[in-house]
DNA sequence: TTTAATTCCCTGTGGTATAGTAGGAATTGA
DNA sequence: TCAATTCCTACTATACCACAGGGAATTAAA
């Protein structure tokens, strides 16, 4: 699998905290009632989403989570990347295989690679919420 | 990562002994030098693209593995979805997430999907071996 | 000033998948 | 007969995933 749970989390998350945070800040409990994801599994995942920078914290009682940007300014990609780590489809792209020269699979991984990222790159958080997506497959 | 090294072998062998089986069934030893892969790990993956016809095999001495058809009529997709067992880049579309209905991004993992898939499809095994890819990226 | 709700931080943990290994039985050309 | 092969059933070590636990620090509200 390509996206896990941490990926998969921190979108529905982000969706979350676009659709509740307009004026106060959400916090993760209410996220995880709503979303259905353990609380404690969201803090970690919020955490790497903190520190890039992505959601801005507000600590104390009625502390909570706000988004940094508006919802159309965050592209998908980026955020899966944050928290994937990497979207490569394969480990052999980026570890970098002593084999790449001569192996004829290198090219089709990284056109695979392109592919997805391209895809990816093109859809916006406020896309995702709306459902509009570049359906041109 | 969406593809191990189970469905990346099993490429690099249908590569093998598409360019040396012309004549005799090709061996997992010999297939295993040139491809720095262990014998005994190309022996399991070997058996799954044999019981699906992929390939033909041949006991005995002398005995080894040819392809059953042309380079040009596999394709890739196909291929590793075979060894794979699936390529969907979450869980949540194929596991029939009960969440399914309200989540907004759903949809979005489909059509991603759906854009590995035709990538995938689209190349034949002939194509990996000549580099030729659909550079419609 | 106390209380309660929150973020923040470090650590542990069970389960599952990956990436193989090991050992041998059956087959077959030389 | 022999040697090289496919075929079959296990076994294993490691890493990652998906959390859970325990608390400290912060801050609005009572």
């Amino acid at each position: 699998m390509m996206v896990s749970t941490k990926g998969r989390y921190a979108l529905r998350v982000m969706i979350d905290i676009a659709k509740n945070g307009e004026r106060a800040p959400v916090s993760l409990r209410d996220v995880a009632r709503r979303q259905d994801i353990s609380t404690k599994y969201l803090e970690a995942i919020v955490a790497t989403l903190n520190k890039a920078g992505y959601v801005e914290s507000f600590r104390g009682k009625t502390g909570g989570y706000k988004l940094s940007r508006a919802p159309k300014d965050y592209n998908i990609r980026e955020l899966l990347e944050l928290t994937e780590g990497t979207l490569a489809p394969v480990a052999c792209i980026e570890g970098g295989c002593p084999r790449s020269a001569e192996c004829p699979t290198v090219a089709l991984w990284k056109n695979l690679d392109g592919v997805i990222g391209k895809y990816l790159d093109s859809i916006s958080l406020q896309d995702v919420i709306d459902g509009n997506f570049n359906s041109n497959i």
